[in-house]
DNA sequence: CCCTTAACCTGAATGATTCAAGTCAACGAG
DNA sequence: CTCGTTGACTTGAATCATTCAGGTTAAGGG
């Protein structure tokens, strides 16, 4: 059991997070654990796949509830749907590939506060920084 | 004429594009100028306002040519519908507040090079870096 | 002044997400 | 172990932003 990539099972964390255990749920986490940045459409077929049957609603609603509880972060770069990731709790951002809509992961740039903190907060309460990168992959890059 | 807002009336801007210079465009972009991120609907009450009618079409078809000659920068923070701005050209970013969804103007946080640099670029051949802030508002500070 | 084609129109379609309302089953109390 | 509460799931329909289609109008270069 890998414990770098996940700190507790997808049951206990679901627990944790007074969330039921169900068989839906646990291939929905199980699913966005294993995945990279999948969309809400591509976790249902994972767990169709898996499971056999599962409503979009049930992952809407799963993934929802994941969201809120901090099992999972949503990201939703412009023009695209909302995609999923387990990696949670670390200020890191992201790179999105204009042509082929590929996500990947970046540290966050500068360490750590300087992220949270805009130049001139405007008064406002700020409690999230969000940074998305884009330009073209690597594979995109060669394909030219 | 201030010319500190707007180095060119929109007549000139949207020549200079490459663009006719119609009614429904030249309002819709003065629109964009004067309004504070105005989404599609608000631009386009706007518009009706000044001219009695636009469609819909119309306008989503000036914004976005706009956006693709740089007269206008389309922004679409996460669960917003798109917002348009005419501040265009500097490395800008944006504080949204979680609660009304009112978007303020940030400067960039450290100058300018840094926003367009990740720590690690994966490859990626980066061209722009969104930065959004998530957090509330002073008014809506104060309502609470 | 005329022609090309960008701009505009009406009307319909798409895709992601959400709402509604009823059924089922996880799991804590007894 | 059984029961009841209520969270989870289901089907079906609705909503909202945006785009597509196909035809008409008019800006502005020749």
């Amino acid at each position: 059991m890998k414990d770098t990539e996940h700190p507790q099972d997808s049951a206990a964390g679901l627990r944790s997070a007074g969330l039921r255990v169900t068989a839906a749920r646990l291939a929905i986490l199980d699913s966005v654990r294993a995945g990279d940045h999948l969309d809400v459409d591509a976790v249902t077929s994972q767990v169709r796949d898996r499971l056999g049957h599962v409503s979009f609603q049930a992952v809407y609603e799963a993934l929802h509830a994941f969201t809120a509880a901090g099992l999972v972060r949503r990201i939703e770069p412009a023009g695209s749907p909302a995609r999923f990731e387990s990696r949670v709790g670390d200020n890191h951002h992201h790179l999105v590939c204009r042509q082929c809509g590929r996500l990947t992961d970046v540290d966050c740039t500068i360490g750590e506060a300087p992220c949270l903190e805009p130049a001139d907060d405007a008064g406002y309460l700020v409690d999230e920084a969000d940074v998305t990168f884009w330009g073209i992959c690597p594979d995109c890059r060669q394909d030219s």
